[in-house]
DNA sequence: AGGCAGTACTG
DNA sequence: CAGTAC
DNA sequence: GCCT
């Protein structure tokens, strides 16, 4: 019995293996499988957690180190550059050796690294920084900039011909800096970028300055200042595969990715049904990513060598054996096991479509009782945003997976009225849009949500004089714009910082990673997921240092602004996360914080579960359970 | 007709 | 436990 | 509401 499950189990992973061959290096797919072997250990250690680690696991203990082995430790995060391209990382460490090719630019970088132990370089030595300002710095960016000397920062006191890189202030425009540069000074050839290059490439390797979100408020780009950035390119070429994260997801818009079976690929992104803004996303980024991804693929050989070392193909057999043997577990049935779905967003013609299906969802969502059929809202419009045409008729759209006899000629007539009468009525229908509104607070879902309608309440403020409310739902009502507001990348970057950066303090071991959207490469994220994690330690050990001392210290530095849920301990469970809100210093938008406390053995699991996104994170729970096993968060 | 992911936290 | 959130 |  044990030994078929365990074999079950191996199949399933081969599976996941086979998946490395359909998935892109990127998103969600390479996060399973990176994390898989840190996954296939131990599905029972819940109820043993705090025992030792048997020796079957060992590989799972080891497996985020084998992951990071092929690069340098980057101090600030040091988890950070392993597993966002697990895949690579992963067929690196089977293969048991750096690619030839990155070797030699790892050589390159030896003398430094004995020269500062335990550090890894990120900036080669030719670069020389001015930041600006450089007096009257918050401790946050002092320590930024101390972390930023650690990794082989120069730094300049002053502007003079040695300054290759003006690092301003993400908050300054181009302007204000150059009024603290000497009058004569005319920093051609300079490059010219904002704090968040730096933050960013701390944390993942050197970033190419040349992107949009490292120009300095106010500068055009193309302007003399703005260096062009083949010269940051040349000392680190490779940097970005070691990232652990998905580049955002826009650049690959111009690549065609055939699909296995013409069907579309997977799902939509939570965010995209959740939220239309996203679709507006950075068009004008677009073409400079996309370049910047060609440019990456060329220069860095090292990913070919991954590609010839693709162990996926090993499975093959397997894969056929079971498929045959398992003939209604049709490929083309789990979105997870499709490759990740480009070219969605801003060019999808079907946006009017697919916005108009969320909106029914959403309504269907605010009633408890519509859950299935706000399901398959959700579901129809993510099947639509994979479309690359327009779905014009009922017949066209009858025909993807997901869409029905009820949703098709819902299409149909969004595409030729341009709008949908359901859905008209329902907001027109005051009591309907304001169950919808009520249920958008954090903290309000349907069936609280139809018990203030019914109880008359129309607005928010109605519900403010509410002394009914939870400590949660005032803080949702207070903070609804707030909650609602996309998190912009570099910002999610800054929370995190300052995470570490009190995690750094308490436990240098401790390593967190930023999961969610974020690392699946959205330009932005609706919420902040910080997982922390050691090695070696149980939830218990995680839970204690992160509630008695880093929450505590982050409360009193004011970043951390509201406990949501902390969970508490009982007999057999220690409390796994902690939610609640953060503030930037100086700023005053809240923002969702979840700190997930993971065992070190489950971080694989824990990876692939707050990597998601949903719609995939469910189809591999449900693939998983058709084979007769269990996904979850701490493993399988 | 029955399933649709599986778990944690609050009150 | 129901409701809510992830 | 969709799929099996």
């Amino acid at each position: 019995m044990a030994s078929q499950r365990r074999k079950a189990r191996e199949e399933f992973f081969d599976r996941l293996d086979q998946l490395d061959d359909l998935s892109d290096s990127e998103t969600q797919l390479d996060t399973s499988s990176g994390a898989k072997d840190a996954l296939r250990p131990d599905s029972t250690r819940r109820s043993t957690r705090s025992k030792s680690v048997k020796p079957s696991l060992q590989k799972a203990a080891s497996s985020p180190q084998v992951l990071t082995a092929p690069v340098p430790p980057v101090t600030l995060l040091p988890a950070a550059s392993a597993p966002g391209r697990p895949t690579a990382s992963l067929k690196r460490a089977r293969s048991d050796a750096v690619p030839p090719s990155s070797k030699l630019k790892r050589n390159a970088k030896r003398k430094q690294e004995t020269v500062v132990p335990a550090q890894a370089l990120i900036f080669p030595p030719e670069m020389c920084f001015l930041f600006v300002p450089n007096r009257g710095l918050t401790s946050l960016q002092q320590s930024q900039i101390d972390e930023a000397e650690k990794h082989g920062a120069r730094l300049a006191a002053e502007f003079s011909k040695n300054v290759t890189h003006i690092v301003v202030d993400s908050n300054w425009t181009l302007s204000q800096a150059l009024e603290e540069l000497p009058d004569k000074c005319h920093p051609t050839g300079i490059t010219m970028v904002n704090w968040t290059w730096v933050v960013e490439s701390l944390l993942y390797g050197l970033r190419d300055s040349d992107q949009h979100r490292f120009r300095v408020k106010g500068a055009t780009g193309t302007t003399s200042l703005h260096q062009t950035s083949s010269t940051d390119k040349r000392p680190a070429p490779s940097t970005d595969h070691d990232l652990m994260v998905a580049e955002p997801k826009q650049r690959n818009v111009g690549q065609t990715t055939p699909q296995k079976n013409g069907r579309a690929a997977s799902e939509a992104d939570p965010e995209l049904s959740r939220n239309e803004t996203d679709k507006n996303a950075q068009t004008d980024d677009q073409d400079e990513l996309d370049l910047l991804q060609k440019e990456m693929d060329k220069n860095d050989p090292a990913i070919e060598d991954l590609m010839e070392h693709d162990p996926s193909s090993k499975f093959e057999g397997n894969y056929v054996i079971e498929q045959s043997s398992n003939g209604n577990l049709e490929h083309g049935s789990f979105s997870c096991m499709n490759k990740n779905e480009r070219n969605r967003s801003s060019s999808n013609p079907n946006q009017v479509t697919i916005r108009l299906l969320n909106q029914m969802a959403e309504i269907y969502d605010a009633n408890t009782a519509d859950q299935w059929r706000a399901r398959a809202f959700k579901q129809a419009a993510s099947a639509l945003a994979r479309q690359k045409e327009l779905v014009a008729t009922e017949e066209q759209a009858a025909k993807i997976r997901g869409i029905g006899a009820s949703i098709a000629p819902k299409i149909e007539e969004i595409v030729t009225k341009g709008r949908l009468a359901r859905l008209d009525e329902a907001n027109n229908d005051p009591l309907h849009k304001t169950r919808v509104l009520f249920s958008r607070v954090y903290g309000v879902g349907g069936a609280q949500a139809a018990a203030w309608v019914a109880a008359g309440y129309t607005t928010l403020d109605d519900l403010k004089r509410y002394v009914g409310l939870t400590p949660n739902q005032r803080i949702g009502i207070e903070h609804f714009d707030d909650f609602e507001t996309r998190i912009p990348r570099a910002e999610v970057v800054q929370h995190g910082l300052i995470v570490d950066h009190a995690l750094k303090q308490t436990d240098q071991e401790l390593k967190m990673y930023i999961g969610g959207s974020f690392r699946r490469g959205s330009p932005d994220s609706g919420d902040i997921d910080i997982l922390i994690t050691k090695e070696g330690a149980g939830m218990e050990q995680i839970q204690t240092v992160v509630m008695d001392t880093l929450i505590p210290q982050l409360k009193q530095q004011g970043f951390i602004v509201a406990e949501l849920a902390s969970g508490h301990w009982t007999d057999k469970e220690t409390p796994s996360k902690w939610m609640g809100a953060s503030v930037l210093p100086g700023q005053s938008i809240w923002r969702r914080l979840d700190i997930l406390f993971v065992p070190w053995e489950e971080l694989g699991a824990a990876l692939i579960y707050w990597t998601g996104n949903d719609f995939f994170n469910r189809s591999l729970r449900l693939l998983a359970s058709r084979k007769k096993m269990r996904l979850n968060q701490h493993g399988l």
